[in-house]
DNA sequence: ATAATAATAGTCAACATTAGTCAAAAAGTT
DNA sequence: AACTTTTTGACTAATGTTGACTATTATTAT
């Protein structure tokens, strides 16, 4: 069990409504009151926990009758969402970032915890270890896209 | 074993904890404090007793709610069979090399034929990309290494 | 209509809270 | 003495928290 950040608080509580949900809207300073932080305590959990590469598309409204909105897409049958993702990835990619989409393209079951696995070993910062961070990640960004593509149109 | 020096008592503490529990999370803080020393010497005992030729995985995050978790593991039956490829491999490998290893790990059942696929995808030529081949082949290695050092486990 | 005001959400940078690295010093072994 | 292992701490890196300030949209007043 991990999670004593308010952070991993918040996104499991997210994650649990949206196990049967598939869509939530959230008041912002609702949920901020909620768990007792800052409101923008959920812009960061958002922007870390519910993106693309997460296999989440936000959006929201500000205003009278604001909202934040976040839906569950699927990585493989939307054409639209994996070009999202290879925007995403362009020419360099953090571990971080590359682990979030191994871990949803597992989730929307386009490979198994095993492939998912042997995906990490080779793109983990250790493996690459190269002196320069730009190197790692252009490497990286190379190698995942290269899976990808192999993931694409093997099947 | 002889419990003369820290490093030591914390192994022991660690790995009785570990009998019941095969997994433990702790605060690399609150051990250090436990034992009376620095934090790095937690560090330095996960980096020489915890390691994946005993058996261990060892994965941590930073920052608020920060942990250190260590996993003991099964190793497969023919975990030693991936000493023995990485000892061959060593810093350096080209892809024809690559490519007899994986289509023999293919052939003995260790791999399925789309994970043999993916990692062919990571360690192809045209992904890595670097002009000298020396570097190419050294990353090669690296990745390969780290793959085999994966599948010397379940799960 | 238009302008002012209220009600939202977003951004960003400072600060806080962890863990990791590395190399020098100390201790132990041969 | 030479070599290896352990201990230590200064510095670095990653992640999380907070709040002041900004941007956008809706509502109300003129």
């Amino acid at each position: 069990m991990q999670g004593q950040n308010i952070s991993d608080i918040i996104e499991e509580y997210l994650k649990r409504i949206l196990a049967d949900s598939h869509q939530i809207e959230i008041k912002r300073s609702e949920i901020a009151q909620l768990f007792n932080c800052v409101p923008s305590q959920i812009n960061y959990v958002i922007n870390t926990r519910f993106t693309i590469q997460n296999g989440y598309v936000v959006r929201s409204k500000r205003g009278g009758g604001g909202y934040i909105r976040i839906a569950k897409v699927n990585l493989i049958s939307d054409a639209d969402v994996m070009d999202d993702l290879m925007d995403v990835i362009d020419d360099n990619i953090s571990f971080t970032q590359a682990f979030r989409i191994i871990q949803s393209l597992f989730e929307d079951s386009v490979l198994t915890q095993k492939e998912a696995n042997l995906i990490l070993a080779a793109i983990d910062q250790r493996t690459l270890a190269f002196e320069d961070k730009r190197v790692e990640n252009a490497v990286r960004a190379r190698i995942l896209i290269s899976i990808l593509n192999r993931l694409k149109y093997d099947d």
